[in-house]
RNA sequence: GGAGAGGUGGCUGAGUGGUCGAAAGCGGCGGUCUUGAAAACCGUUGACUCGAAAGGGUCCGGGGGUUCGAAUCCCUCCCUCUCCGCCA
């Protein structure tokens, strides 16, 4: 949410900046619906200061021991008036929540402007592409020559878009998990966190996830619980709702869960393959941190992040999202990017993210300057270290051999007790 | 799932229809005393929101209701605790 300031001092300044991400704000709706509030609160307000001034003049009365039939009477329909009122402010102020509720974060400044993917800013690239031998496969087929992995079964169990993953291939997979865990903890400075996967409908909002993405989100038909996409959601509503000491800042919190999304509209993308699951595996840091170092965490979250693609040797980019892909919540975004030989393209495995207040204000999560002595809203962050499920397609397609066995990254061998090569799961 | 007890300010906890945003204690802040500190004593201390200010409004788990008036009465949901049942 953004600072309901921006829309009263100047909204035709702030629909123009939103229009840079593809935006439209309905000014001539806000416009209306907030001198409608106005005018409703002023009058409400005042009516229940009638109320209230009437009330205790009847409780005096009462209390010396006089008639106080005349001053009931006096009060007329006061009360139906005023709940008429409340009424209506109700519905004024829920039509200007939905407003606040409903429009995207501002970029930053350095974020690029355009219109699609094709005008993100590839900012840096890391290693070098393996050069194969041989035609390499993509890791449907990789799978298929380790016997490791079947859509087919996952099929037969849930439907589309599911996997399942077994014997050796599953242990790498797991093996992964702990890689990561371990090296954000020890060493960049994160604290594990096992979190629910079932979180409520405030959770959901004060991440940005609801109202507006409900149709993404897996929900159970009789509780009013939904299964997470990401553990940015349990994490950072860790903080919602409280006021956090400065010397506790920042807030380093890293989580492995799986991760639950619906992909409603993306029917004819990534169909082939693990990449696009309704379930799939996440390491997920989280930082909270003072408004002043708000990116400069960004960058060291986003070097976190990489740490992990340098260590498992996997070459890939980081690419500045622009304007028009950024998402919903945040004002800047890096995507990293690993090169998936099987397809000779780079694939998102990674998305870190500033969200400045944006999620803050929707949480209610502030902490004490200690300058100042005021309560101000912090900022959150949060990146994937990594997704888990597309690393392992990256490990499967870039480590493959000739014979179609799978060679076991360096740092992942301590995990899988000493195994080098998997040539049958 | 069944039975019962609760949810009040940073914390503990009083308050069962009216001058209650709420006693008291603890904690915090300021001061007196002290070389300094502790103790003691005195004072002060909730949040949000509208307003230039004066001042107004809202908030006693969430939502709804009764009433001129609700922390207090009624309904409903959520959460915590105790006992029983079930259970990884």
């Amino acid at each position: 949410m953004l600072d309901p300031q921006l829309f009263k001092k100047d909204i035709e300044l702030l629909a123009d900046r939103l229009r840079d991400r593809g935006f439209a704000l309905d000014v001539e709706r806000y416009l209306d619906l907030e001198q409608r509030r106005r005018a409703l609160q002023t009058e409400t307000e005042r009516l229940r200061n009638e109320r209230n001034t009437r009330s205790k003049k009847i409780g005096e009365a009462k209390a010396r021991g006089e008639d106080i039939k005349p001053l009931i009477d006096a009060v007329g329909d006061l009360g139906a008036r005023l709940t008429n009122l409340e009424d209506e402010l109700g519905i004024v102020k829920s039509g200007l929540d939905e407003i606040y509720y409903e429009t995207p974060n501002l970029t930053h400044g350095t974020v690029p402007v355009g219109a699609d993917e094709t005008d993100n800013r590839e900012i840096r690239r890391w290693g070098r592409a393996p050069e194969f031998s041989f035609q390499p496969r993509d890791h449907v087929d990789v799978g298929e020559v380790v016997d490791g992995m079947s859509f087919d079964l996952a099929a037969k169990l849930s439907g589309s878009r599911f996997v399942v993953i077994h014997g050796a291939l599953a242990r790498l997979h797991r093996a992964l998990i702990q890689f990561m865990l371990d090296l954000h903890t020890t060493r960049h400075g994160y604290e594990e966190f096992y979190v629910p996967y079932l979180v409520n409908r405030d959770s959901l909002t004060g991440t940005g996830q609801l109202p507006k993405f409900a149709e993404d989100q897996f929900a159970t038909a009789t509780d009013d619980l939904f299964l997470i996409p990401t553990a940015e959601v349990p994490l950072t509503n860790t903080i919602r709702d409280s006021i956090i000491d400065s010397a506790d800042l920042p807030i380093k919190l890293v989580a492995h869960t799986p991760c639950f999304r619906r992909e409603a509209g993306s029917y004819g993308k990534d169909t082939r393959g693990m990449i696009r699951q309704h379930q799939f595996e996440k390491v997920e840091l989280v930082q909270v941190v003072d408004p002043r170092q708000s990116y400069d965490a960004l960058e060291e979250l986003t070097d976190n992040a990489e740490t992990v693609l340098r260590e498992l040797e996997l070459p890939y980019r980081v690419v500045s999202l622009c304007t028009g892909d950024i998402g919903f919540s945040a004002a800047k975004t890096y995507d990293l990017e690993v090169w998936m030989p099987g397809q000779q393209n780079y694939r998102e495995i990674s998305s870190c993210s500033n969200f400045e207040s944006f999620q803050a204000r929707r949480m209610n999560s502030r902490w004490r300057n200690t300058v100042t002595g005021g309560k101000e809203f912090v900022h959150t962050l949060n990146g994937s270290g990594l997704a888990v499920g597309r690393t392992l397609v990256a490990v499967m397609e870039n480590y493959q051999q000739a014979d179609g066995s799978i060679r076991v990254p360096q740092v992942l061998r301590s995990y899988m007790g000493g195994l080098e090569v998997i040539s049958h799961a």
